[in-house]
DNA sequence: GGACAGGGTACAT
DNA sequence: ATGTACCCTGTC
């Protein structure tokens, strides 16, 4: 075990950037959360807000994955002023950071999330992993397996997937991977697009519109102005901010507002949203687990 | 128990 | 542009 590094931190908040739905495969003993990032173990903790722990995995990599270089403070004069809901999304939650994950688990991973639950979305990550992937180290009891790779999940074949509780995402995930695995799709051209090339390019691969080429862009490819929209965005929008429309704006008028009103960190504040949005409760009618 | 909905996408009008 | 099927699981 490496020795621990502590690292000050400012606007940051290790359990909420890792329980906001951005990862589904993180595990957490009391304070200490720990996982894999690609084949990297990584345990950290949080014990005063303005102290991170690394206990493994070293400083680099935790701030790298962890996002602890963006600068929060200029992202935040980039929003709109007088946004009460946004400034309520931020206020729960300040220190949410945009993780940047690895790309291909990343967009495997949301693949199989359509019309899932969180919860759901962990189960069938976990079990590609520990089926599918390699073992890389046991913590605190709990054995870590990479995610796995695009080869891997081609050879496996669908039907295994199937057996994995993935349903009809199994045949999406088994092309996808076999299109990377044979190298008909390269998902490093993506990185060379600007936003809205590289989400029509991520659309090309079987299980991929655009929600999840979006959250893939923003999680994985480190573009904090996509704004992907879900059943839960697109619920808030619709609350927050035209409850007293005479008439609902439709879902691309609904696009076009979150591009111009959000700015060009536009991501950031989907995902400050999102994650007040599916966990303070605030609408009343999506009854949330006691 | 059966209905229902859950971080959508693909395919057919 | 809008409607519908798709697989599976937890919940009421």
């Amino acid at each position: 075990m490496d020795a621990t590094d502590t690292l000050v931190v400012e606007d940051f908040n290790l359990a909420a950037t890792l329980d906001s739905g951005q990862v589904f495969h993180w595990h957490r003993e009391d304070e200490i959360f720990f996982s894999l990032v690609g084949d990297q173990p990584l345990i950290v903790s949080q014990p005063k807000p303005d102290t991170l722990c690394v206990h493994e995995g070293g400083a680099e990599l935790a701030r790298r994955y962890l996002a602890l270089d963006h600068d929060l403070k200029k992202i935040r004069r980039t929003l709109p002023k007088g946004d009460k809901p946004l400034r309520r999304a931020l206020k729960f939650a300040p220190g949410l950071r945009i993780l940047r994950q690895p790309r291909w688990e990343c967009l495997a991973s949301f693949i199989t999330s359509s019309l899932k639950q969180v919860a759901h979305i962990r189960q069938i990550s976990l079990a590609l992993r520990s089926r599918f992937g390699t073992k890389i180290a046991t913590i605190h009891g709990v054995e870590l397996f990479s995610y796995p790779t695009p080869d891997a999940l081609a050879r496996a074949g669908e039907s295994a997937l199937r057996a994995c509780g993935l349903g009809y995402r199994a045949k999406f995930l088994h092309q996808t991977a076999v299109l990377i695995a044979k190298g008909a799709f390269d998902l490093d051209e993506v990185e060379k697009l600007n936003d809205a090339a590289a989400m029509e390019k991520l659309c090309e691969l079987p299980g991929v519109g655009p929600k999840i080429a979006q959250c893939s862009l923003l999680f994985a490819w480190e573009r904090l102005g996509v704004f992907p929209i879900d059943v839960w965005i697109e619920r808030a929008l619709r609350e927050l901010y035209f409850a007293k429309s005479r008439r609902q704006p439709s879902s691309k008028a609904l696009r076009d507002f979150a591009w111009k009103h959000f700015g060009p960190y536009r991501g950031y504040a989907q995902q400050w949203l999102f994650h007040h949005a599916r966990t303070s409760g605030i609408f009343s009618r999506n009854r949330k687990e006691s």
